[in-house]
DNA sequence: CTGAAAGCGCTAACAG
DNA sequence: CTGTTAGCGCTTTCAG
């Protein structure tokens, strides 16, 4: 195992030149003839040479290497997202750590300060809430960091995230295209700035159209179908009059929809809904559900181009991205009569 | 930004002492008072020093960093995993540098090369197949590496699996406990071992039997809802005859499922199906899919152990542990009358 | 075009 | 108990 790893001297030995020369060819800077070059880096990779990350950062100051800090993998909107973060940053030469943070805030600064000591460039953080942003802005000016997901108003900070209000909006208005009068508001996280948009985009197109508003709050620190459930099992056994929901995310809707089953509500005959976020499962055969759609892709790729930009010109600005949300049309909502 | 960060011998010059007695008062070595070592560490944490990993690596010869290489972290399967590898080894004081392979046996060894030149100390890899252990072999004496999921037989290597054999075995013979005297698997992936092993379980049940076998392969390099989905729908619109399916994994399952709604064929009214994995997405309402358990947390901690031990002591031989898989009844099965 | 030497931030002997 | 001195593997002046 591990039969101690070639170093830049040995193969400098090898092929019989100093281990500048090799260093040279190696981080291909000019000043070495296109003989000896070819010649090191043939036997380079035929003692299969590796340079040493490590000590070329150190030199280097730079790691090339990005911290990306989430609430957890297994949550399908953020794995989405790590895929492709993943992706766009290593094509540009950047490797990423993952750190769950368990959606808890402390782990979160945590992560912060572990990671700034793995010297990382730079973090992409999809943040728990907006009080992350708080505990976190100590970081900000040792280390360029973006984030995914939240919205984080006017911030002097970076971030991508989905226009939000425009989200629930079109899906508010979808439903009241639909002829609905009475929607209520599932899972509404008050900490979150990205949930704070979401129902005002509910709440600007209900009073847009002479509508009553309900909201029903989810006090936890995220958003998963256990919750939904929770919350929707309690709503069904005392409201009846709504003819559709609006909830905060599609993993809420999730859980609502399995409350609902439960109770024998039918979807969409008895009740139509709209999600939020289009993560894959939404397209489910028995789920179906009609959503709105943030773009994933886009999204990382922005955050991955900003943060490099960043790492590589340290007197940039911020930037805030906001993408358009889309309304993907499926099965859970129909007509009202 | 990044406002030159501290080193060790700032604070060192600050707290008055030589650097390297602040490096003992850091790492916790004996060999300082007391009193010098919290004035120190008190120093330290009023100017937000965190240590340089890099260059404690760089002479420590130990990265404490695993290189961590999945399919596609956007897979439900892959992310529980991911999330569970991660907290334990951060735990053990290890960090996770992430890598998917986009399911792509080159970009497997690719990454493994990339991983060796950043320092892992070991990596842990969700293979996309058991092709992937031969093209990786030259990489094994050169760093400890223990692989999630697939199953490699006797070779002599590390690895960590549920038993898929027994696994479909279990599933099986569930059918058939129910009635069932003729059962199809969806889904057979011949390059993989792990797909080997499930077909085995599922042909040995039939056999004992006295039952017909009958197989459907997916040629694709990876399993998913899509080719379930494509592989059902050709399925469906020729065979009839069988009254129960066996799939290769909840997602080819959920594939399946989808294909069966848009046929009209109600399940498990017309036809039973037992998936393999128990993805989180298996619970969901609409799907309650009757499925075989993998202990993902249990996998992930041991692969983590596993390789922990192997990086501390190189002289540790290998492990094979593979952990036992149970059935979970939910609503997609029904006796046959 | 190539070699020698200094140093990135830290740890680990070895002296005092 | 504390300071001095070598490096870890590499990049980068600065000479030759």
């Amino acid at each position: 195992m591990s039969a101690k790893r070639l170093t830049i001297r040995d193969i400098a030995q090898m092929t019989g030149v100093s281990y500048a020369t090799v260093s040279r060819a190696l981080s291909g800077s000019a000043g070495v003839s296109d003989q000896t070059r070819k010649r090191i880096l043939s036997t380079c990779n035929k003692l299969g040479y590796t340079a040493n990350y490590m000590a070329r950062s150190l030199v280097a100051r730079k790691s090339k290497l990005i911290g990306f800090i989430v609430g957890s993998i297994d949550n399908p909107y953020m794995g989405q997202l790590a895929c492709q973060v993943e992706l766009s940053a290593r094509q540009k030469g950047y490797n990423l750590i993952l750190c769950n943070s368990m959606h808890q805030e402390e782990h979160e600064a945590e992560l912060f300060s572990l990671l700034l000591g793995r010297q990382v460039d730079g973090v992409i953080i999809i943040p728990t809430s907006s009080k992350s942003y708080g505990a976190l802005e100590k970081f900000f000016e040792q280390i360029p960091t973006v984030f995914i997901g939240e919205n984080l108003r006017d911030a002097p900070k970076s971030y991508v995230a989905v226009d939000n209000y425009r989200g629930t909006m079109l899906g508010t208005e979808y439903l009241i295209s639909l002829g609905h009068r009475s929607i209520v508001y599932i899972g509404y996280r008050s900490e979150s700035v990205t949930h704070q948009l979401r129902v005002g985009g509910y709440t600007q197109a209900c009073k847009d159209h002479g509508l009553e508003t309900t909201v029903i709050d989810n006090r936890e620190s995220a958003s998963s179908i256990e919750q939904g459930y929770i919350l929707a099992k309690k709503y069904f056994s005392r409201y009846l009059s709504h003819t559709a929901i609006v909830t905060a995310t599609d993993t809420t809707a999730l859980g609502v929809m399995k409350a609902a089953d439960e109770a024998g509500i039918v979807i969409p005959r008895d009740i139509s809904i709209v999600g939020f976020d289009n993560i894959s499962y939404s397209m489910l055969p028995r789920i179906n559900l009609t959503t709105i759609e943030q773009p994933f892709n886009t999204m990382a790729a922005s955050a991955v181009d900003m943060l490099i930009r960043t790492i590589e010109d340290p007197a940039m600005g911020y930037s805030h991205i906001v993408l358009s949300p889309t309304l993907i049309k499926r099965g859970t909502c129909r007509p009202v009569e």
